[in-house]
DNA sequence: GTCTAGAGCGCC
DNA sequence: AAAGGGCGCTCTAGAC
């Protein structure tokens, strides 16, 4: 009765709290637990390529919306708040003041079965209780008791550890720096005993924290500290990445980490996302992975247990499900002993799931691809030419997991002033670019002066009207209305207001009966006429030749003239002449809008955010190992696809820069033609390892052995492959990327192109050449490079009849509908099967390449520490005086990236620099 | 108002 | 009939 009592008057306190603090609450669930919503377009593009049976398509499709991880917003009435508080006895005290008070009333032996057995309730139907089998901390003596066995009698166990939070909006926000820890639970095995006694028969092996209805939150952290910094206790968790930042927020810093359920169940089968994504939920419902345990687990996902009609406007309930915040689940007399069943339900599964995970990948075998590296790239192994799966996840995975984090953890400086600058400048060009276009397009079509720019079926409408659909042959209609915010504030006669949105009528540029006379070369997935920048920049031609000549008044050109000054296609279209200029003009500003609009919105704005910001100002992206082929992705934000170099007009990378006023600065480095490299390993071909072992310029050399003509030059004496002079001295002749830069050109896409698994007619497409030119300009690629063929053969036979293909290190990707009768599926999977093992053999060696690097002590004692990566590229941050040793250091370890050796049958090349800035370090 | 599909585009 | 692997993100338009 007592502890009711007090409970009570500790949940009065803490929503007192909360409603002083906000009306809304955000809140997260199941943070990451679920395929994104990119995955599935992905994989939604892939099976769409000829997937006929559309209802069992769209059955899946229904199935994955009703899944709950996902972020819910919810109103949480300050009324209604209090008036939860109103229940309790001190509604109206001052917090901290009561909290004393409840301190001094607790009792000061531990809490006995008694008490975590279960409250009496004094409402009607009584809630669920919790469960018997949880041990419940909610003070620092109950903490300090729980430790003492955690880190003796149970301090050899393998714990699960699991967290929940509030106050994050985890779409958009980094953990670091985010979030309230309200909870977290403890699990390791159902042999050990927390409780006092044995309650109902039943151990308590189940510990859960309080966070929130305790005494003392900071003492009971305090307490846990140590027990979460042991290096010697062994904690595994789903999604480490996010629990180990909650815990950083609190000054915790978790040590001993034995794994990563979500990591170990990608590295079983990566193929899972078409069975349900690698959650928490649907791993530990997988009965071929929990066998009958599976059962135990199923279907426990929150909006099912929590999940409450919405209440509309009216007071009446909507159909949508919500969820409440999830600090109210734990503190509501209702939810709570649902609640706690919910949170160490979660854990003992992830408990469960590392001991399948760690006996299934114990039983799959890791075999190489036949280099003898097993002694060289495991202190495990021992003499034995393979190892398993296990190993491979105790020797590379887990170590690279916990080193993922650390740098997100790190995080990267972002100059926000720079960004403000550059926003400036961008938005102000293109503004000027849209006026542009606008003013020439409504010559043509009154209403494209109000269009929007950035919509694509708009834009379709003005260039295509008439033109049909390739797919469906019906027909973009002539004259089609569409609703655009009403900007101008334009008010209707015999109105007040002015409407949100108006209507404009939109035509084709030709005119309102006139279909469009421009050909088709784009067409979107669904058979639309589309259009796209490439398709843009054809009408245009090159960037500022239409201007330029506008300028000079020099537009009496023939069709021919106008190629030949780089005019594009819209010259011809639209009658040549002046008109022809100003076409090419405004469709050269059109491409200038959508390129400028895709670097502010994609870029400029969102690293200004304060979501994925700290309070230092520097961003921490998550790093995730979440794709097919075992490279990292970045997320919140992406920090893998900022502008290149050459293609980054406002310098956007120059944001990215060492924290100089601590006198830091970055290294970069990034490896030569990485893929090329392991795919001439891989297929043991000649002529790429004798290209490589010469050094030089690796395309020019692909163009050599290509045309004879080169050849013949170069045996001449006119032309060289390559010019080590010295700096400045010109060579005696020119270079074969100069002489014959189209034909480098066609050599290099074709190297990249290749391990791809291009096909003629895309090479025919891509260039506008015809198919046997492009089959001709393949086959010569292929003439000097039979083991590529063959290689790529043997994988797809491979692939078909082990459902499955290995990368260097023995990863394997599963491909289970290789053989599919649809043949959009099995061409996309038989690319992929020649695809993986070199893009995945690429990811394997920048793994063991970062872990080299994080390994290197002389790196860690000088202070340097990784930032990024981007597939074959690391950045790291140190002190400036130390750089030129960490410039080594680091090209040392990525180019010996297995124990401090290379036994590849290929060097690695690296390339590294050293500047304040991402930009300069190039 | 919320949610999703479709299209497009940035990187390696 | 389509026709290059792997990602994440933003915007629009339309459905609910």
């Amino acid at each position: 009765m007592l502890a009711f009592a007090l409970r009570s008057a500790k949940r009065g306190w803490t929503l007192h709290r909360q409603a002083q603090g906000r009306g809304s609450v955000r809140l997260f669930s199941a943070p990451f637990k679920s395929a994104t919503s990119s995955e599935k377009q992905r994989l939604d593009a892939i099976r769409k390529q000829g997937e006929s049976k559309r209802r069992a398509y769209s059955l899946e499709q229904r199935e994955r919306q009703s899944r709950p991880e996902v972020q819910y917003i919810l109103q949480v009435s300050d009324d209604a708040a209090q008036g939860e508080a109103g229940k309790g006895s001190a509604g109206e005290e001052d917090p901290k003041q009561l909290s004393k008070a409840v301190q001094a009333a607790a009792p000061a032996e531990p809490a006995t079965a008694g008490d975590q057995g279960g409250e009496e309730k004094a409402s009607g139907s009584p809630p669920e209780p919790a469960p018997a089998d949880v041990y419940t901390v909610d003070n620092v003596t109950q903490a300090q008791r729980v430790v003492a066995l955690l880190s003796t009698r149970y301090k050899d166990k393998v714990y699960a550890c699991d967290t929940e939070v509030a106050d994050i909006d985890v779409k958009t926000a980094s953990p670091v720096g985010h979030g309230k820890l309200i909870s977290f639970a403890l699990y390791c095995g159902p042999d050990a005993h927390f409780g006092v006694g044995v309650a109902n028969g039943s151990r308590q092996s189940k510990i859960w924290v309080d966070l929130l209805d305790c005494d003392d939150r900071e003492g009971i952290v305090e307490v846990f500290k140590p027990f979460m910094e042991d290096v010697d206790i062994k904690k595994v968790w789903h999604n480490y990445s996010f629990d180990r930042h909650i815990f950083g927020n609190e000054g915790i810093q978790c040590k001993g980490f034995f794994g990563d359920t979500m990591h170990m169940a990608r590295l079983y089968d990566s193929s899972r996302l078409t069975k349900g994504g690698y959650s928490l939920e649907s791993l530990s419902g997988d009965s071929k992975l929990l066998g009958e345990k599976a059962s135990l687990f199923k279907k426990t996902n929150m909006k099912e247990i929590f999940g409450k009609p919405n209440i509309k406007k009216d007071g009446t309930e909507g159909k949508l499900v919500v969820l409440p915040p999830v600090d109210e689940l734990q503190q509501g007399e209702e939810t709570r002993g649902k609640w706690i069943k919910y949170c160490t339900l979660d854990v003992e599964a992830t408990w469960q799931l590392y001991q399948a995970l760690e006996g299934n990948l114990y039983e799959t075998e890791c075999i190489g691809d036949g280099v003898d590296m097993a002694q060289t790239y495991s202190n495990l192994v021992q003499g034995r030419r393979s190892f398993n799966m296990y190993e491979f996840y105790a020797n590379f995975w887990r170590p690279f997991g916990s080193l993922l984090t650390d740098m997100e953890h790190k995080g990267v400086l972002a100059d926000q002033n720079h960004l403000a600058k550059i926003e400036k400048v961008a938005t102000q060009d293109q503004v000027e670019a849209q006026a542009f276009f606008r003013e020439w397009a409504s010559e043509r079509v009154p209403d494209a002066k109000l269009m929007n720019i950035g919509s694509a079926l708009q834009l379709r409408q003005l260039l295509f009207a008439g033109a049909l659909n390739q797919k469906t042959s019906e027909a973009v209609e002539m004259v089609r209305v569409f609703k655009v915010p009403n900007e101008t504030g334009f008010i209707e006669e015999g109105k007040k207001k002015p409407k949100k949105n108006i209507d404009i009528e939109l035509h084709g540029l030709w005119g309102r009966d006139v279909p469009s006379p421009l050909p088709v070369e784009h067409t979107t997935p669904s058979g639309w006429p589309g259009a796209n920048t490439p398709m843009l920049r054809g009408l245009a031609g090159n960037q500022g030749a239409a201007k330029r000549l506008l300028g000079e008044e020099n537009w009496d050109l023939t069709e021919e003239e106008a190629k030949g000054h780089g005019l594009g296609t819209a010259f011809a279209a639209f009658g040549g002449g002046r008109e022809g200029l100003r076409a090419c003009a405004a469709m050269d500003a059109l491409c200038d809008v959508a390129a400028i609009d895709t670097l502010l919105s994609n870029f400029i704005i969102p690293l200004q955010g304060d979501a994925i910001k700290c309070s230092e100002g520097r961003i921490h992206c998550s790093m995730n190992i979440n794709t097919e082929t075992g490279r990292l992705s970045a997320r919140r934000p992406n920090l893998q696809n900022q502008p290149a170099l050459e293609k980054d007009r406002y310098k956007i990378r120059q944001a990215f820069t060492a924290d100089v006023a601590a006198g830091k600065t970055l290294v970069v480095a990034d490896y030569g033609q990485l893929e090329l490299r392991l795919l001439a390993h891989m297929t043991g071909c000649v002529s790429m390892l004798d290209a490589f072992e010469r050094g030089g310029d690796f395309h020019s050399r692909t163009a050599l052995g290509m045309y004879e003509h080169i050849q013949e030059a170069v045996d001449k004496g006119e032309c060289l492959l390559e010019w080590k002079g010295e700096a400045g001295e010109d060579p005696p002749v020119p270079l074969i990327k100069d002489m014959f830069a189209a034909e480098r050109r066609k050599a290099k896409v074709l190297n990249f192109s290749i391990a791809y698994g291009k096909t003629p007619h895309g090479l025919a497409k891509d260039w506008k050449v015809s198919l046997r030119e492009a089959e001709e300009t393949l086959n010569r690629w292929y003439r000097d490079r039979p083991e590529v063929k063959t290689w790529q053969e043997e994988r797809i036979v491979e692939a078909h009849q082990l459902k499955s293909v290995r990368t260097l290190l023995g990863r394997q990707r599963h491909l289970h509908q290789i053989n599919s009768r649809n043949s959009g599926v099995r061409k996309h999977l038989e690319r992929a099967a020649i695809n993986t093992p070199i893009q995945g053999g690429a990811a394997d060696i920048a793994t063991l390449a970062m872990l080299e690097i994080q390994r290197n002590q002389e790196l860690r004692e000088l202070g340097w520490t990784l930032l990024l990566q981007v597939h074959d590229e690391v950045m790291l941050e140190g002190p400036s005086e130390t750089k030129e040793r960490a410039l080594e250091l680091v090209r040392r370890c990525m180019e010996n990236p297995f124990h401090g050796t290379n036994p590849l049958s290929v060097s690695l090349s690296v390339d590294a620099k050293t500047a304040d800035t991402w930009y300069e370090a190039k």
